[in-house]
DNA sequence: TGCTATATCACACTAAGTATTATATCACTG
DNA sequence: CAGTGATATAATACTTAGTGTGATATAGCA
């Protein structure tokens, strides 16, 4: 429940902010203020991190990588520490860090 | 409601098709070709596609470019033609399109 | 009048991500 | 037991996405 409760209440106060920001309630400035506060934060993750989270979801290095959309060599790269996850594919890994893989399926 | 059927469903089987498969009633093979049936295809998305799914979501470029963890010179690059999303940077854009913003905040 | 945010643009750089190929292991099956 | 297929690791070479800096122009706001 308490994993649930931050994004559920980001989600309907981001809707509620933009019904505000329509009607002239509240300024741009103050909106982008608040997009800027409700951004999860992106970790970098160990490659023992990745594999545990591909592993909690069950999945195997090829469908994990089909999932994030990219190819499967990168994903066993990751995990070896060989490169590491960059700007958008760690958006990607985080988001399913706390929400699962059915957040992006 | 047509737009969130798909997910939701998806997102129940897929939790049923993994207890299946824990408890030994599936094999992985199966799991495997599911997990495959899935996927949501990512497709290209034109300059201007781009800039439309921002500008629905309400966001400026530097504040979109920090919801996908990336730089605000690469949104406005994909927005001008300059560059093409790759791989997981698509992944996200076409997460965004099918459920908004909401859905990797 | 300035101040701030937005957006376009140029440039050089790094490394992420791709494709191909090969190898070893394991599970399933005829 | 041999054979097939999926998984995972590995090496290599290549392409370009993505970064960072800095400059410019504009529009809205105090």
């Amino acid at each position: 429940m308490a994993r649930q409760y931050r994004s559920d209440a980001m989600a309907s106060i981001h809707e509620t902010m933009e019904a505000l920001q329509e009607v002239g309630a509240i300024d741009k400035q103050t909106m982008r203020e608040f997009d800027d506060a409700c951004l999860t934060p992106v970790e970098p993750l160990s490659p023992e991190a990745i594999r545990a989270l591909r592993e909690r979801e069950h999945l195997s290095q090829p469908v994990f990588a089909r999932y994030l959309n990219v190819s499967k060599n990168l994903v066993s790269d990751w995990e070896r520490g060989v490169k590491r996850p960059g700007g958008p594919a760690l958006r990607l890994l985080t988001v399913i860090e706390k929400k699962g893989i059915q957040a992006i399926a």
